[in-house]
DNA sequence: ACCGTTCCGTACCGAGCGGTACAGTAATGT
DNA sequence: ACATTACTGTACCGCTCGGTACGGAACGGT
């Protein structure tokens, strides 16, 4: 792993480190409540050592966003990896719920405070956190899908449908813990959502 | 009833129809997204007509909502009557995914699309926001409350807990709603979801 | 008719927004 | 040594933000 050949001034800062601290800035603001003036303090750089180094604060926030999905939410995809649909959505809403209340990062998820709804002109903010929450809930999807083929799920069962719930389980999870409700009582809640879940056994 | 003597030119608009307006842009673009030049282009008015009737952009926002508790969300309260918890659950979920998918409104809630996250000047509109959902819900406890004091749920039910999983719901079901999920898929999760609720003769 | 009162429309305010021009500086290539 | 290249910091761009000063207009009271 050779690093390419650099020439003219090396770069001050490290471009890792600064998208770590963007990213906290979104998530506690959330893409247009984040200035450019909090972002930069925050990365401890200029503006144009920014679009430099990012392009646009749109490009920023994407590239929050990803960095996001890869290390914040790597418990979901760890959770598709559980022996049983059951033990996949236990371990998917228990992470979720002690991901969205750790003290190191702010509360709830980056996914959902980054902007729910946002003004005309970047509505396409909005739309791309809905679709990569969505692009999550079909991986789920196929993980409920292979276990009903393996008879872990009732053959009625939905997987699509199922995934969904989960989903909205943990966006609810993340809506509540961005208003501050505590980990035990998270915790809670995900107790009570897998009494939902169907069992093998059953009809449907 | 008698309307106050008026003194001074009348105003030229409906207040009660100006603020539908703004209700409707704060419901889609979130408050930060939605800038005084859009509120006023879709209210019909100036902006000074619109500091004169309603103080400040903050204050309309404010106001919008509770138009919006009263006019919008009038079934989370026409819920609580119903005559046992698990209709109440039902009837909460159940109207909740028809309002968030109304053609006439915009899709989702307002009082998440408002801002779940905001700037750091505007911190208090989200803590706003949760601040009246957590009321909600408190009220819904209450009613479980009576419910498990009635043997209408099991006497070793947590009522604040189970209104909390049913609100998480519900949120959950806004977030899916504005990423534009259909009317029926959302149904599917509200049937889901009530699985999940305690029969009054189980032990927990 | 005239006055006080209230509202409307234009035109404007300071501030902050996202984004950039430009000159200075620190590295490499030859 | 010196040109080349790329990054940094300052200072600034046009624009939009939320909010308002002010003069004209439409009403009731007398």
């Amino acid at each position: 792993m050779s690093t390419a050949p650099e020439r003219g001034r090396p770069r001050g800062f490290d471009t890792a480190v600064a998208l770590e601290r963007a990213k906290e800035v979104f998530w506690k603001y959330g893409y247009e409540g984040a200035s450019l003036t909090e972002l930069t303090a925050a990365m401890g750089i200029n503006k144009p050592s920014l679009y430099a180094a990012f392009g646009s604060k749109e490009e920023l926030f994407k590239q929050a966003v990803q960095l996001y999905a890869e290390q914040d939410m790597a418990y979901a995809r760890n959770a598709l990896d559980q022996p049983t649909a059951y033990e996949v959505a236990a371990a998917l809403l228990g992470d979720n719920v002690r991901a969205l209340t750790r003290e190191d990062t702010p509360p709830g998820c980056l996914s959902i405070q980054g902007g729910t709804a946002c003004g005309a002109d970047n509505a396409g903010i909005s739309a791309f956190l809905a679709h990569s929450r969505l692009a999550g809930e079909a991986a789920l999807a196929a993980r409920f899908a292979r276990a009903r083929d393996e008879r872990d799920l009732p053959a009625g069962t939905d997987p699509a449908g199922l995934a969904r719930f989960v989903m909205i389980v943990a966006e609810g999870q993340a809506v509540h813990a961005a208003a501050g409700i505590s980990r035990e009582q998270l915790e809670q809640s995900t107790d009570l959502a897998l009494r939902a879940f169907p069992q093998p056994g059953a009809e449907h």
